[in-house]
RNA sequence: GGGAGAGUUCCCGAGUGGCCAAAGGGGACAGACUGUAAAUCUGCUGGCAACGCCUUCGAUGGUUCGAAUCCAUCCUCUCCCA
């Protein structure tokens, strides 16, 4: 359940309440999609992160150990250990990420699986049953995330059907939470809204699904190709036809702006590989701007990644030694860095709820959206 | 002391007369990455007043229109026999 505690403008300041422990909003999910933060990250360092959301996959989990096993381990919370709140997603960005790889018909995605290249089918029903043997606090409904651009007439169809296949998820959620020996039965079901960069079928998807009375509203579809300023322009005109008493997630979004200027047009939800992959990669976000620890300038450099971090890596290291790392291929390289990252992204949101609290957060947005994607 | 083989651009390593500033790795340098097929991928890596010129394939000298490639001598290294 969503409690709205706050507005500044559109932004909005609010709470999620579930079973597994409530989160405050606006909240950044730390994505685990094989019950596994990339970068050698466990649950107990997710606590020590600011992390309040966890966030797996359901077509990778399906492949490997499988739903079934997750299940007869007792769920996903128990099987990481994570506590808290998980939001598995549907596969529906797999239907996007593995086009190469998967047919879509009415009543489902077929893949080939990119382990072993074995048949999988993914229907609404499926990706229901999957999740609900993950035991996840919330599920999402199975989307065909549509790349940008596409031509209008494939995205009025391809939306006619994702609506069609939340209905039968909304079905199928219903009576698997209803079955006795369900992980859990309070299970949730988040909508997705779709539409490419066409605002007219945007808003006209949002109407249909918000008709169909789900726990919370994402849009998708959204930072696959089209130019940043389209995306915002998606969310303003998406945004007035969402229920004002329902989360609001923005999928796999994204940068630091992306995150300031959402929530400037009443975003609440968030998730992205970004912190994680780009950590990885030797890219640090910092308070003044991004650092590719890689480069050569960071050779003799003795000063914390940020020095306005409390983070334990920034309280503990050099740039120095994580250059060192990177340039060596350490391991420790990639944990320490996704470590980091994972930790200004949950203080990211951490200050902009205080700015929010506080009603400063249009100062706070002023002072900071383009410094923070800033390469220095 | 005798015999065999090898020395290539930062490193390893192809190349045995012209299409070679020289394959392919690695490293270095830089870039990309947004519901993770990503510890991945891309670019770049002799110099310059740069559609051309100069320097470079252990050293020096030679053969040739033309040499990293052929010849001579020298230097260095490896292995085998004494």
């Amino acid at each position: 359940m969503y409690e709205l505690i706050k507005t500044e403008g559109a932004a909005r300041r609010g709470r999620f309440i579930t079973v597994h422990g409530d989160f405050d909003t606006p909240a950044f999910m730390n994505v685990a999609t094989v019950a596994a933060i990339k970068g050698g990250l466990s649950a107990k360092d997710l606590e020590n992160l600011g992390c309040q959301v966890m966030l797996s996959n359901t077509y990778h989990l399906h492949l490997r150990p499988g739903d079934e096993t997750v299940r007869a381990l007792g769920g996903i919370r128990q099987f990481t250990t994570w506590t808290g709140p998980v939001l598995t997603d549907s596969g529906g960005f797999q239907v996007f990420s593995l086009a190469k790889l998967r047919r879509i018909e009415e009543e489902g995605a077929y893949f080939a699986s990119h382990i072993d290249g074995r048949k999988i089918f993914m229907g609404p029903e499926q990706s229901m049953q999957i999740q609900s043997n993950l035991g996840s606090t919330i599920a999402m409904a199975l989307d065909e995330c549509i790349e940008n651009p596409s031509p209008r007439d494939y995205v009025e169809r391809s939306c006619a059907r994702t609506v069609r296949w939340l209905a039968r998820c909304k079905t199928e959620m219903a009576r698997l939470n209803a079955q006795p020996g369900t992980i859990n039965p309070a299970q949730l079901l988040f909508g997705i809204n779709q539409g490419g960069t066409y605002s007219d079928i945007r808003i006209e998807n949002m109407q249909s699904i918000a008709a169909l009375v789900l726990d919370g509203y994402a849009i998708g579809g959204l930072a696959v190709g089209e130019p940043t300023n389209v995306m915002y322009d998606i969310i303003e005109a998406v945004e007035p036809h969402m229920p004002e008493n329902k989360i609001r997630y923005l999928m796999g979004v994204g940068t630091p702006s992306n995150i300031i200027e959402a929530v400037a047009r009443g975003v609440d939800l968030f998730d992205c590989v970004m912190p994680a992959r780009n950590g990885r990669h030797g890219h640090l976000f910092t308070w003044q701007g991004v650092r590719n620890l890689n480069n050569a300038k960071y050779a003799l450099d003795t000063l914390p990644i940020d020095e306005e971090c409390d983070c334990p890596v920034c309280r503990r290291y050099s740039r120095a030694y994580l250059h060192h790392l990177f340039k060596a291929n350490e391991m420790l390289a990639l944990r320490l860095s996704v470590a980091h990252n994972l930790y200004f992204y949950n203080a990211l949101l951490s200050r902009i709820r205080a700015e929010l609290d506080a009603g400063t957060f249009e100062k706070f947005r002023r002072a900071y959206t383009n410094m923070l994607d800033t390469r220095i």
